[in-house]
DNA sequence: TTGATTTCTTGATCTAGGTCAAGTGCGTCG
DNA sequence: CGACGCACTTGACCTAGATCAAGAAATCAA
């Protein structure tokens, strides 16, 4: 079984010929530190699995840019609004070091359905999962300080506090670097 | 055509005919004021449309409430994660108003595709809007003072300011009530 | 390696928004 | 009607976190 396969596999309850079938239609590519994965007003017609790496999902602002999240390895990144509606993306998304990703473009991706009976239901399950994340993350901004929600993330996404710049972390949890900063000495003690 | 059949004909593209099979499995129902549509912990297997009135997400701290949307007449409302997954409803979603509600129960709901070929994407599209509705707010809370987020509010959901409880609005805001009144003043002039 | 550039840390200060407390208005119920 | 209870307002003060500025560390180029 390939890294996809397994990957895939975590995330959905496919049989191994749904796997083989599946992970056939995403192609491996490789992204420079630097590299743009997708840009503000482009059409986003693919979704990308990330073996190795990250991506810094972004918007300019006229002085300053605002972080959304960090994909990182053994997640997916897309612009679902732009996927799914066909409309200009909304975010930016770079490579912030060199990265491997397998892409299944928008033609193949809806036609997932034609070969797996249960992939609407799938995918379904997939954005609702999203969607609860984003609810978790709603929730957070009306319930915690920035400590405790620097703490959720380091928690539950330490790879990103080893790997990503920390203004980019500062930002994605809507914080100034110099918060972050002191906030991760008190957490040293 | 119904109340109902013409508001889910402006979310869904359906036919007449997939519009009538559609609102024949919604129920109409009232909620008095203070009555709960759900509470945390319960399995939500229902999603409802709201004809009238008005419904407050909310969950309970030790210390405080923190509430996270309010649903008001011409919207859907559900726990997405306890219907979907069949987990426990994260929230409690209570009547603010006596509030007139077409309920479809989920065992209902989970047929609707064998009654309506393009049942799956159309709910897929529906979810994936709900996704990115949650995608701006958490943007807004990356990029707005209270005061930005304030008018956003106000600009797209009128109504709530009108029926709503300003301690709630403050909440859904991610702000205290004191903040919302001083802002609502400097908004008159 | 060395200098240049970028990123991070730290301190000093400032401010948006929170907290606390004392009204004020108003709807409801006896 | 009057009085109780909410919901909201307003002022005084406080604090979490922002801003600004100056170094220190890390990263990169050559």
């Amino acid at each position: 079984m390939t890294d996809l396969e397994q990957y895939l596999q975590t995330y959905f309850d496919f049989d191994q010929t749904d796997l083989v079938t599946v992970a056939s239609f995403f192609k491996p590519e490789i992204l420079k530190k630097g590299d743009y994965y997708l840009k503000t007003g482009k059409l986003c017609n693919k979704l990308s699995f990330i073996q190795s790496g990250m991506l810094r999902v972004y918007v300019d602002l006229e002085d300053r840019e605002v972080t959304q999240w960090i994909c990182t390895q053994g997640y997916f990144v897309t612009d679902l609004s732009s996927l799914v509606f066909e409309k200009p993306a909304r975010w930016n998304i770079q490579a912030l070091a060199d990265t491997a990703i397998y892409t299944i473009d928008k033609h193949d991706y809806d036609r997932l359905g034609e070969y797996l009976p249960k992939w609407p239901v799938t995918e379904k399950l997939f954005i609702a999962h999203c969607f609860t994340t984003l609810e978790d993350r709603v929730f957070s901004f009306l319930s915690m300080t920035a400590e405790q929600r620097y703490n959720l993330l380091f928690d539950s996404h330490r790879d990103i506090f080893t790997q990503v710049p920390l203004q980019y972390i500062a930002s994605m949890l809507g914080m100034t670097p110099e918060t972050v900063s002191r906030i991760r000495r008190k957490q040293l003690n």
